[in-house]
DNA sequence: ATGCATGAGCA
DNA sequence: GCTCATGCATA
């Protein structure tokens, strides 16, 4: 019984259960350059890594590893593509082996390297769930029993479909476009996510503000972007019927809970670290993790979750640098 | 706006 | 245990 509202899938126009893998993302690959000796993140690696993040911190801190801010994954130089390509993620590699000497006592703790790297194409688009939140659930499946999302799959590869456009420039412009009808509207990022619930539109519950913002700063994968799209587009429209119609009657004659999680906060230097590692292997085994959060002591899921946010955020659209205005 | 976290679906 | 969509908490 419990109120979780976590039901479980949901959104996902489409092919949630069966991710294909978008052309466009084929990430990893990326890590292997760092290999400069041969075991990709054997100790001696790490050992450099640890070294590197001790040791550049003071001046190269901001621009070894990808920045940690939207603005700069962008260096994704070839995104704009007016070819098919959508945005393609891609990794910044930092595989200068420029290590220093090594030292570490990550040597011996660690031996284990690990295999090339993790494969992991598939998955994609926007099955999502909204667990834990205080809406209902976006795209919540339709009935009780969950048979399936209800949604019409939307394809894979030819994401090239009806009007939901695929395009990346279509997309940010949409999205800088949706931003400021929202603004026009008086209405704030919360607000519209809270609104989505009540386009009644199926299985489409609320968002949270975080996401609303990331659609609007394309910090989200190209697949999420698209599936969101016709919905805040609907919603959007909504909205503005709904403005205008308003108005007119005035010429003539509308929150949440509140829960408490607590957010760990890594410190500079152990993120530090961390970049540093994932710059030479942002796919450590599971061994290696637990080498790393004793070493910086955080717990080792901590340190599992802040890989995976890494690699996820890698793949975040977001190539204003490149076509954005 | 963004860091860290959760959880479904998969492999 | 990973990816991905998404969220809470917070700077």
């Amino acid at each position: 019984m419990m109120l979780n509202g976590k039901t479980g899938m949901g959104l996902n126009p489409g092919h949630v259960s069966g991710r294909y893998t978008p052309p466009y993302r084929s990430p990893e690959r990326v890590r292997c350059m760092t290999a400069s000796t041969g075991n990709f993140f054997d100790d001696g690696l790490l050992a450099r890594a640890e070294v590197l993040a001790a040791v550049d911190i003071s001046k190269q801190t901001s621009q070894h590893v990808m920045k940690h801010d939207g603005h700069i994954y962008g260096h994704t130089a070839e995104i704009g593509g007016q070819n098919a390509t959508p945005s393609r993620p891609q990794m910044p590699m930092h595989s200068h082996s420029v290590f220093g000497p090594t030292d570490s006592m990550l040597d011996q703790l660690g031996n284990q390297s690990m295999s090339l790297a993790g494969m992991d194409h598939h998955n994609n688009g926007v099955s999502s769930h909204n667990h834990h939140q205080m809406y209902p659930p976006i795209y919540s499946h339709p009935g009780p029993m969950g048979g399936h999302h209800g949604f019409t799959p939307h394809h894979p590869v030819h994401h090239t479909m009806h009007d939901t456009e695929c395009d990346p420039r279509e997309l940010e412009l949409f999205a800088e476009r949706f931003k400021q009808r929202r603004i026009k509207l008086g209405v704030t990022q919360a607000d519209v996510g809270g609104a989505l619930a009540n386009l009644k539109l199926p299985g489409v519950g609320s968002l949270s503000q975080s996401t609303i913002c990331r659609f609007e700063s394309l910090t989200l994968s190209h697949n999420n972007m698209i599936a969101l799209k016709p919905i805040l587009q609907a919603w959007l429209e909504e909205a503005e019927k709904a403005a205008r119609e308003k108005k007119e009657a005035e010429a003539n004659g509308l929150s949440r809970e509140e829960k408490k999680r607590k957010r760990t906060s890594i410190a500079a230097p152990e993120k530090r670290s961390l970049e540093a590692y994932f710059a030479v292997q942002p796919r450590p085994s599971g061994e290696k993790i637990a080498q790393i959060a004793e070493k910086l002591d955080l717990k080792k899921n901590v340190v599992r979750v802040w890989f995976c946010n890494q690699r996820q955020k890698q793949k975040r659209m977001k190539f204003s640098a490149v076509t954005a205005h």
